[in-house]
DNA sequence: GCTTGACCCTGTAGCGGCTACAGGGTGCAG
DNA sequence: CTGCACCCTGTAGCCGCTACAGGGTCAAGC
């Protein structure tokens, strides 16, 4: 009844038609049926599905720990411990690139505080690039 | 005197070999003398340079910066505004980025912290990636 | 002087997660 | 029936490396 375009389907979801088709390539997402001419013809399981995707990497999951997630989703009855390790892996990975981007945050604001913007050669920046 | 080969280079950075070659190959190092065996002689001015790189990359400037932090380092007359104009971009994408993952680390804990550890159907992370 | 093994060379391909074509086909409105 | 938006496949490019493959160089130890 309600079979969706590709274009629908990124409309709905926020995920450009491109990266859907690419989601398809890579495994994530069913091969959909096709119209008489070849177009992808999508039902709402797919639009949930790519919903699904789509939220997972907001996260910052990678698409094999979505693969998996998707997987493990299909399990109703299994206990959740492997979902819980992917979140928590997640996590942790998410804090180590919080910590670096800190570390860099600090340095770039101290450098920038430094400055005197006067020349080059007295420049904080360049200064501290060079080793001091 | 002291010619350095590539991996004496490397060891002395911490910047491995294959990258020392891939900074060459972007222009970001200049084309170091061969010795007779077609060996890269390094001397402490390309050390300097190597080393001046590795902090740019390390506070997470792109290579495109690096090259133009570069070509102001030597103008030592000049003012510094172009210098802290690519630190203060730097510091901005740093920002942006630490936002973002901000806001994944805190969703994730948040479906952690509700997750029971029970079967799938009932799991907190499962369903927030199901969107409810 | 000959072998071993660590190092070096070039060139190319792969990673992740898209994104951007090129070169065509389809489908609907005016 | 013509234009235009949309769709199709396939391939190449982005960033910053990283990992080969297939060779050459060089010093130490026997
Ligand atoms: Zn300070
Ligand atoms: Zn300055
Ligand atoms: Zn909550
Ligand atoms: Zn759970």
């Amino acid at each position: 009844m309600s079979a969706l375009s590709i274009g629908d389907l990124a409309r709905r979801t926020g995920v450009p038609v491109e990266t859907i088709r690419y989601y398809e390539r890579m495994g994530l997402l069913p091969k959909p049926p096709r119209t008489e001419g070849n177009y992808r013809a999508y039902e709402a399981t797919h639009e949930r599905r790519l919903a699904f995707v789509k939220r997972s990497r907001d996260l910052g999951f990678g698409l094999d720990a979505i693969r998996a997630l998707l997987d493990l989703a299909n399990g109703a009855d299994r206990p959740c411990g492997e979902v819980d390790a992917l979140a928590r892996d997640q996590l942790a990975e998410v804090e180590r690139k919080i910590a670096d981007l800190t570390a860099m945050r600090a340095e770039l604001q101290d450098m920038l505080g430094h400055c005197r913007n006067d020349t080059v050669a007295d420049c904080e920046i360049i200064g501290r690039l060079r080793g001091k």
